[in-house]
RNA sequence: GGCGCUAUCGUCUAGGGGUUAGGACGUGAGAUUCUCAAUCUUAAAACCCGGGUUCGAUUCCCGGUAGCGCUACCA
């Protein structure tokens, strides 16, 4: 290994959403890479059969493109493109002949030997340790065994596994978020490499052994992973000096938790990625926000971050290696963040899918607003109006529902308008109100309305949220909402498009006939 | 049971032998506004426990405790 250009690699298995704890690590693993100028994988592993599924490499590499990372080997960067580099295949179902080659190696040069021991007899073993409240390791037994004794083995077509010859020299590694690990060789006890079959090539090989190879000759150098895999890496450490491969430098990431402490899953809440992109978040958002689990900058201070000016300030050595709870609100709050900063015509298409079904006579398409249409400038005003509301996209509708649904009888329900509503100077203010819109023809203009509450107010003596609040109840059904306006003229212009939105006027008529 | 990893406000973190232990999210209060959101100001809020080293430990060392992980012919 001549070349001193970090190589890092970020090998998902398909058999799932990519979950924000792999996305983070992915992001650490290209962090680094952009950071130092090396090389970042994309290896999928796919071997295990039954679970992985080709739809979720599909979205896997979706959603690593939604976050903005990209990869210099590996699958293409679209679905049906080529792989790159050439260290590849870099899907492991592709590699399995390469598996058997080496452990054909490593039996011939004596660091690996073939195991006839059954289920059942291990189990024996295992039941025993845990009785005399010892280490659950394998005996080595098989070790002993003479080579007539192995033939014969194999003439009668008994299966075995293959185990790597672990030495009684400590496993060191070292980790560059915790430093030097040392794992006592006994602990450790020979590894099964391949599972059991009647051939090598008919063995499946088991994943701390296949990862192990494929990073050796996809010559990583720094391998940054989940620090779940801390208790596997001293056999890994083994296998690398097995077959004299150097061993390369590690970065284990500590696990992120939900807000009980235990490891972050499905009923905390939204795990994948691509659940986040569908309510609403921004990808800069979650990848600010993951940044931070486990990372700080240097000031210990900055806490907003694009990706390039992430990658400028990244590194390994600062990563925290306690576990980090999840916070969906300081998640929510970079989002705002970011939507604020957002421009104009990427938040509307961002939000437009969010309305689709909401207001089926909107004319929409799934890209958007169709050109030159007139609900183009108002849609704008309205998400414009409703965006500081938000903590993400998707709540837009329920913002924007106010206007589209205007329902005087559930509105006079609601208990907190009820109490609003019963204030006696709440009922004069409205029927002085309804006796203003009775006489008034056109639309009602910011001015008129101003002037309808100035002449109330002379009239009534009622001011501020005595006068307002009912007023807001009347006009939109809720006693908090946006300014009046801004909200005002978008009502009125609302009317005007044919989306069934209700005018002021009407409004106000309907809620007094209630 | 064995082995390993981790331990600073509720949360994410900065810091580090002597500091008013810093920042951010969230929370409380105030300002603004008809209201809510946003915004600004402000407040409360932390070094897991016990030993040792030291003039001095939250910081270094050891032990305990707790949480998590691995302990598979899962990945």
């Amino acid at each position: 290994m001549t070349d001193t250009t970090p190589r890092v690699r970020f090998a998902p298995s398909p058999t799932g959403l990519l979950h924000v704890g792999n996305a983070r690590t992915a992001l650490y693993n290209w962090l680094f890479a952009r950071r130092v100028g090396g090389t970042f994988i994309l290896r999928i592993e796919d071997t295990d059969l039954e679970r992985s599924e080709a739809r979720y490499e599909t979205q896997l590499i979706k959603d690593l493109r939604w976050l903005g990372l990209d990869w210099d080997e590996g699958p293409g960067l679209a679905a049906g493109e080529p792989e790159m580099g050439s260290f590849g295949p870099y899907r492991q179902s592709k590699r399995l002949a390469i598996y058997a080659e080496h452990t054909e190696r490593l039996l011939a040069e004596g660091n690996a030997y073939r195991c006839f021991c059954t289920t059942e007899e291990l189990e024996v073993e295992r039941a025993r340790a845990v009785a005399e409240h010892g280490p659950q390791v394998y005996s080595g037994r098989c070790r002993a065994l003479q080579s007539a004794e192995i033939e014969k083995n194999l003439a009668a077509g008994k299966p075995f596994s293959v185990r790597l010859k672990i030495g009684t020299e400590p496993l060191r590694f070292h980790d560059l978020v915790h430093g030097p690990v040392e794992f006592a060789a006994e602990a450790v006890s020979d590894p099964i490499l391949v599972r059991s079959a009647t051939s090598i090539s008919a063995g499946v090989p088991v994943y701390n052994y296949v990862v192990t190879i494929d990073d050796a000759l996809m010559q990583i150098t720094h391998v940054i992973r989940g620090d779940d895999h801390i208790s596997n890496t001293p056999r890994q450490v083994a296998i690398y000096q097995a077959f004299g491969w150097k061993v390369p430098e590690f970065a284990h990431l500590s696990t992120i938790l939900g807000a009980d402490r235990e490891r972050l899953s499905k009923r905390h809440g939204a795990t994948s990625i691509s659940t986040f992109r569908k309510m609403g978040y921004l990808p800069e958002a979650l990848v600010n926000y993951l940044a931070l689990l486990g990372w700080g900058a240097e000031d210990g201070k900055t806490e907003t971050f694009t990706l390039e000016e992430l990658t400028r300030a990244f590194s390994l050595e600062r990563v925290t290696p306690s576990p980090a709870i999840f916070d969906f609100d300081k998640l929510n709050w970079l989002n705002r963040h970011y939507l604020k900063e957002c421009n104009t015509d990427r938040v509307l298409a961002l939000s437009l899918p969010f309305f689709l079904n909401e207001v089926p006579q909107l004319h929409l398409t799934k890209e958007g607003l169709v050109a030159g249409s007139r609900h183009s400038e108002w849609f704008e005003r309205l998400i414009q109006l409703l965006l500081p509301y938000v903590d993400h996209l998707d709540q837009l509708p329920v913002k924007a529902a106010p206007i589209f649904a205007f329902d005087p009888a559930s509105a006079r329900a609601n208990e907190e308008n009820a109490a609003i509503l019963a204030v006696g100077s709440a009922r004069t203010v409205l029927t002085e109100l309804a006796a203003r819109v009775r006489v008034h023809s056109g639309p009602v203009t910011p001015e008129v309305f101003k002037g309808w509450m100035k002449e109330i107010k002379a009239a009534t003596g009622v001011k501020g949220e005595e006068l307002f609040h009912p007023v807001r109840i009347a006009l939109t059904g809720a006693h908090s909402g946006p300014v009046f306006d801004k909200l005002i003229p978008l009502i009125e212009d609302g009317a005007t498009l044919g989306l069934g939105i209700l005018g002021i006027c009407d409004r106000i008529e309907r809620f007094a006939g209630v």
